[in-house]
RNA sequence: AGAGGGGUGUCCGAGUGGUUUAAGGAGCACGCUUGGAAAGCGUGUGUAGGUCUCAAGCUUACCGAGGGUUCGAAUCCCUUCCCCUCUACCA
């Protein structure tokens, strides 16, 4: 969430901003943020003045009754009993004039750092880089939905029976396949200096407004009915949270956390042409990365996560691009997103299998997550990254590596799979 | 799941309606003292909002969370979350 503060000094800065990331009468909501914010001011100053009047009046009587002139302060009881209806009238209007500045700010999405590019749609996401070259594959070559079931490794039909669309069961050398790929990516970034987290995947909603989801995000969620609690879209949730409502120590950051879980998507309406198979689950396996800075380390530290990506795509010899999200394509709480993406040779294109951005103070806001600077405290900064997701990895190792002997397994993986080919 | 006990500042801990303006202790910071240190002594030590050009100051809220009673609530009442003990159950 944007802070007050922030837009009061930069309302033009924030204004360009907002219309980069699309947002219809920019100029116009932040005039009204800004009235609203004098209208909370004046009403809780209100408020103060009366409740100042009566917390003196009540020491008053106070004494009053200790020195035993009761009568005083029977008199002073009535005189007071009366400002009582007043001030809850006025706390209960400022309440009200802060939750209107909430429940708007809220909605604004974050501010787009000043390197997004212009644009709308996926097309206008700018190439940063491209690497690897992309394999050409024999007129057999297939698809993974169609790969998947001659080898019988992952079962779209079973999950159908247990549980729904979008839940596969991954069977034998493909469900070994999703452990190495798990096990190689954490270790992988306990290498480049995460610390590994085991969070849980069921959260509240306090921990869902934290990062974001909340309220933008509630229909992408499943819930459980009898607790309601959510469960997580991705391990970015609890991890991030586990700093909510903290004052980090400075000798502490950077923060730099791992974790694997499974991520729970309803994708509600998204079904169509280009997510069958893998493409697009209910239930999938990410492991992610999150790191909490200092504001002024945050951009560095987005590059150090891209370049981690990066390494794991090269080690699994898949050839990727990296994207520059533009102002239209990036989410609602970012303020830079690069997003990784592998050639998927039978589908004959790109598959999205990492996002890291960079949410500045957008997120720790929410969180009440900060450290302290000379003696002020200030929000940190939040990143974080899938490295990777794996639904999307498997497919494009499948259809990339097939051949006459099977699917070839990348040279890093073996020591995780146990196997050098699914035949 | 049942019964009982509890949640107070960075930590320990006192506090059952009115100098609580949260005692006392520990820790931490600074100062005095010292050859240096320890001890001792002194001072300070939370968060958020408002006011203010800035700072200081003033002011409001915060004793797990939310609501209520009262002129006045850490203290009384209700709801809720969490922790501990015993019992039951269970991987």
């Amino acid at each position: 969430m944007l802070t007050i503060p922030f837009i009061r000094t930069n309302t033009e800065l924030t204004i360009a901003g907002l219309t980069k990331k699309h947002v219809a009468n920019a100029a116009e909501i932040v005039g009204q943020l800004i009235a609203m914010d004098d209208k909370r001011k004046s009403l809780l100053q209100q408020a103060e003045q009366a409740l100042e009047k009566s917390n003196a009046a009540a020491k008053e009587i106070g004494a009053l009754m200790q020195s035993g002139q009761k009568d005083l302060a029977e008199g002073k009881r009535a005189e007071t009993a009366a400002l009582k209806g007043d001030i809850k009238v006025m706390e209960e209007a400022a309440r009200v004039a802060e939750k209107e500045l909430t429940d708007l700010l809220v909605t604004l999405p974050n501010l787009p750092h000043s390197s997004v590019p212009e644009g709308k749609v996926a097309e206008d996401n700018e190439v940063v880089l491209n690497w690897g070259t992309i394999p050409t594959l024999t007129e057999s070559a297939k698809p993974h939905w169609d790969l998947i079931k001659d080898y019988d490794i992952i079962d779209f039909d079973l999950g159908n029976k247990i549980t729904g669309a979008g839940f596969p069961v991954y069977k034998g050398k493909g469900a070994r396949l999703q452990r190495a790929l798990i096990n190689f990516f954490l270790d992988e970034a306990i290498k480049a200096g995460y610390y590994e987290i085991q969070p849980p995947i069921l959260i509240n909603e306090d921990s869902g407004f934290g990062t974001g989801q909340l309220p933008d995000k509630e229909g992408q969620m499943y819930v459980t009915q009898a607790e309601g609690l959510y469960l997580i879209p991705t391990a970015e949730v609890p991890i991030t949270n586990l700093y909510r409502d903290v004052i980090v120590n400075e000798k502490e950051l950077p923060i730099k956390n791992v974790g694997h879980t499974p991520c729970f998507r309803r994708e509600a309406g998204s079904w169509g042409a280009h997510v069958r198979g893998l493409n697009r689950l209910h239930q999938f396996d990410k492991i992610e990365i999150v790191q909490i800075q200092k504001p002024e380390n945050s951009y560095a530290a987005l590059e150090e996560m891209s370049l981690h990506v990066q390494s794991i795509l090269q080690k699994l010899e898949l050839p990727y691009r990296v994207l520059r999200l533009c102002g239209g394509d990036m989410g609602f709480t970012s303020a830079l997103t690069y997003d990784m993406e592998v050639w998927s040779a039978a589908q004959g294109r790109w598959l999205e299998v990492s996002s890291v951005s960079n949410f500045e103070t957008y997120q720790a806001n929410r969180l009440k997550l900060r450290t302290k600077i000379d003696g002020k405290s200030i929000l940190c900064h939040t990143l974080n990254g899938s490295a990777l997701a794996l639904p999307r990895i498997v497919a494009a190792i499948l259809e990339n590596n097939q051949g006459p002997d099977g699917i070839k397994i990348p040279e890093v993986l073996v020591p995780y799979t146990g196997y050098t080919h699914i035949n």
